[in-house]
DNA sequence: AACTCATAT
């Protein structure tokens, strides 16, 4: 390792201009040693050579390179296939911008890229990757003492900075993907530019596609701007010359009709969820019927992330051949989420649908609820999905409106995550990671001063900040959890109701997509499955259960599915709980314990640790029959997905959910003393509005009382 | 009486 070492820190800029400009030039320079690891190159590594050469940012490399060496910040603004992600970080490190035991960190707003980009660039550096090259993401870390080069999600290098709050270990790093605006990117760019400032050794590259690249520039205070080609083929774009009524029907129709007279070629149609997405595939399959054996078949795959993995694989399979000898081959046509805008790439696709909507969430301060609405795209997201039919070769993209409505209706960027999601996680990281004045913070575009009042709100009510905003020793813990606020606090509060281990399981539940699995074609077995799982007090415990019930059977894999559970999440759920365990144990030294489950206090007392975390997520049952929220006074209706028969007096809850009416889902039975005397400051009365909710509210704190005073006289 | 895009720690 010290000779590692040794040889890193001889790197320098000079000998990586010379190591860069041999590449692959001369024979001489074909028996060259691999300065990473002293090693001859490998035949395969003088194979993709030639493949990296074909870049079209190989030319621009040395540019890219005296940018960085000049300034503090540079912006790469490179369309797809010019190559930037896979070489600009390896020629950092060839360049020496790793020496001292310092790395290159890239940032990618997915697992999957990371991981296969790190793959691809060991194998293009010499490495094995886990050595000098490694990817560090939740659950995997691949990185070692020798890694000089480190590819991570965005998420990951945010959690790094709560530890290393100088990014000490960073010499470079590249925010990949920028335009994509996550969360977490926007979070790191605030972050990175006082930093900056701060650390004049560190050097920031921001790689964007060819969107609004000037914004970035811009707000790094005139960073140079990198320009690079990319290599993909054009696609000529069609437009409706009316719009379309029904969008769902104009989708079909087309895809119907491409099939009917275009020349070979698959077909990507973009739509917004679940249900539509298997309504068309069913509608497309009935129309291939319909059409002459002389186009050959034509073969209708679904795309969704919480599509099981065995079917989102199908939509890789080639299409079929001619039906009749002479005939046209046949096609494959997915239809997909916006999964496949960014996400997953497939080749062959010749023709992309874009009816113009997705699905997308918002934020709304005023109620604090986000939900999610079916909206028109941006004209910036359009382009990236008839890019997707220029992958391989020349493509057509049918946009289902007019072109006037893409010039005239359509925003030009999607308004970025930060301005869409609530603020209470991200400003508990911000407070963490020292940032005390959030209202001055220089987030790229800062979030309503609503949403920022409402996270602080939360997160004084959760006692995660003091009245000061400053803090406390309780946000400190939560902060180093991977959960939202409340579920953190539920956590951190639940051995004083002696349950962690319970607790854990249930917000490692709660943290998992949806378990519980209700197919369309079998909902009313689905259901009857559930109730082998519910529990009488609400949704909460009835996760546990079905958690127990997974840990009971977890030698028998097929278990899950019969039971209509979803498999991937309660596996997701047990990783989930076990990063949590560890944290709370090791890092925290909290206790896990659990009551005696023969106890009567046994589920009591887990209502009562979810009260601790959810106490301002409550509604009263009102006279009228109808539920309504705590101090929001909205009516609500429990969701019918709900375990919960009977109508309890006050339940709290997880979520709310704006669909047909108000729902509110995960929902668990509680009592009103327990709000009174888990959150009084919350159920203050001399700050709550005049309701059925109050009276009850004061007759318990008057039974509260009357009873200390009878505990305090002395006994007779 | 139900209608969760995608991604991340």
């Amino acid at each position: 390792m010290s000779s590692t070492k040794k040889r890193r820190t001889q790197l320098d800029i000079g000998e990586g201009l010379r190591a860069l400009s041999a590449y692959g030039d001369t024979p001489a320079a074909a028996r060259a040693l691999n300065p990473l690891t002293g090693r001859p190159f490998s035949a395969r590594y003088y194979e993709i050579l030639e493949k990296r050469r074909q870049l079209p940012v190989y030319g621009f490399l040395a540019e890219v390179l005296e940018a960085v060496r000049s300034h503090q910040t540079v912006v790469v603004e490179g369309e797809t296939g010019s190559g930037k992600t896979t070489q600009i970080p390896q020629m950092l490190v060839t360049a020496g911008y790793a020496r001292n035991g310092k790395c290159i960190a890239c940032t990618q707003p997915r697992r999957v890229a990371a991981m296969s980009i790190a793959q691809r660039v060991s194998d293009e550096l010499d490495v094995r990757l886990g050595e000098q090259v490694g990817y560090s993401i939740r659950f995997e870390d691949t990185t070692g003492p020798l890694t000089v080069l480190k590819f991570m999600t965005d998420g990951m290098l945010l959690r790094e900075a709560m530890t290393d709050p100088f990014l000490e270990r960073c010499g470079v790093v590249v925010l990949d993907e920028a335009h994509e605006r996550t969360l977490s990117t926007d979070v790191l760019m605030g972050l990175l530019k006082e930093l900056l400032v701060q650390r004049k050794d560190l050097r920031v590259v921001v790689m964007s596609a060819t969107l609004d690249a000037s914004k970035f520039q811009k707000y790094f205070d005139d960073a140079p701007l990198l320009r690079v080609p990319g290599r993909t083929h054009p696609v000529e774009i069609f437009y409706t010359p009316e719009p379309e009524r029904d969008y769902v029907e104009a989708a079909v129709r087309t895809a119907a009709q491409i099939h009917a007279c275009e020349a070979a070629g698959d077909i990507l149609v973009f739509l917004t969820g679940e249900a539509e997405i298997e309504d068309v595939c069913a509608r497309l399959r009935g129309e291939a019927t319909k059409i002459g054996a002389e186009r050959g078949e034509l073969v209708v795959y679904p795309l969704y992330s919480s599509l099981p993995p065995h079917a989102q694989r199908k939509i890789f399979e080639p299409p079929p051949g001619p039906r009749i000898p002479g005939g046209m081959p046949g096609r494959k046509v997915v239809v997909s989420t916006n999964i496949a805008e960014t996400s997953l790439t497939i080749d062959g696709i010749v023709y992309v649908v874009d009816p113009g909507f997705s699905k997308q969430k918002v934020y709304n301060p005023r109620i604090r609820v986000e939900s999610l609405l079916v909206s028109p795209i941006s004209r910036a997201s359009a382009k990236q999905r008839a890019g997707r039919a220029g992958r391989t070769r020349p493509g057509k993209c049918f946009r289902l409106y007019t072109e006037a409505s893409f010039k005239n209706d359509l925003q030009d960027q999607t308004y970025p995550e930060i301005l869409r999601s609530k603020m209470s996680n991200v400003v508990l990281t911000l407070k963490k990671l020292g940032i005390d004045d959030l209202v001055h913070f220089d987030f790229m575009d800062p979030p309503a001063p609503e949403t920022l009042m409402r996270a602080l709100e939360l997160l004084n009510y959760l006692n995660a900040l003091d009245d000061d905003g400053v803090l406390t020793d309780l946000g400190k813990h939560m902060s180093e959890l991977p959960l939202d606020p409340q579920l953190a606090k539920l956590l951190l509060a639940s051995p004083e109701y002696s349950c962690s281990n319970e607790a854990l399981s249930i917000v490692a539940m709660m943290s998992s997509p949806q378990v519980f699995l209700r197919p369309k074609q079998r909902q009313r077995e689905a259901d009857e499955a559930k109730t082998q799982f519910s529990h009488v007090d609400g949704d909460h415990l009835s996760l546990l259960n079905a958690y127990h019930a997974f840990k009971h059977h977890a030698s028998d894999p097929s278990w899950a599915n019969q039971n209509f559970l979803a498999h991937r999440s309660l596996v997701s759920a047990d990783s989930v709980r076990d990063q949590l365990a560890r944290i709370l144990d090791q890092r925290l030294g909290i206790p896990l314990v659990s009551t005696d489950f023969a106890s009567p206090d046994y589920y009591r007392n887990i209502r009562k640790a979810i009260v601790a975390g959810t106490f301002m997520q409550v509604a009263h049952l009102e006279r009228s029959g109808n539920y309504l929220t705590v101090k929001d006074n909205q009516v609500v209706a429990i969701h019918p997905s709900s375990v919960l028969d009977a109508k309890p007096p006050w339940v709290c809850f997880e979520e709310f959910v704006l669909t047909s009416r108000n729902f509110i889902r995960t929902v668990t039975a509680v009592e009103c003393r327990w709000l009174c005397e888990i959150a009084p400051h919350y159920y203050d009365l001399s700050n709550f509005p005049k309701c059925e909710a109050r009276a009850e509210l004061e007759r318990q704190y008057r039974t509260i009382l009357a009873e200390r005073k009878l505990n305090k006289s002395p006994k007779q």
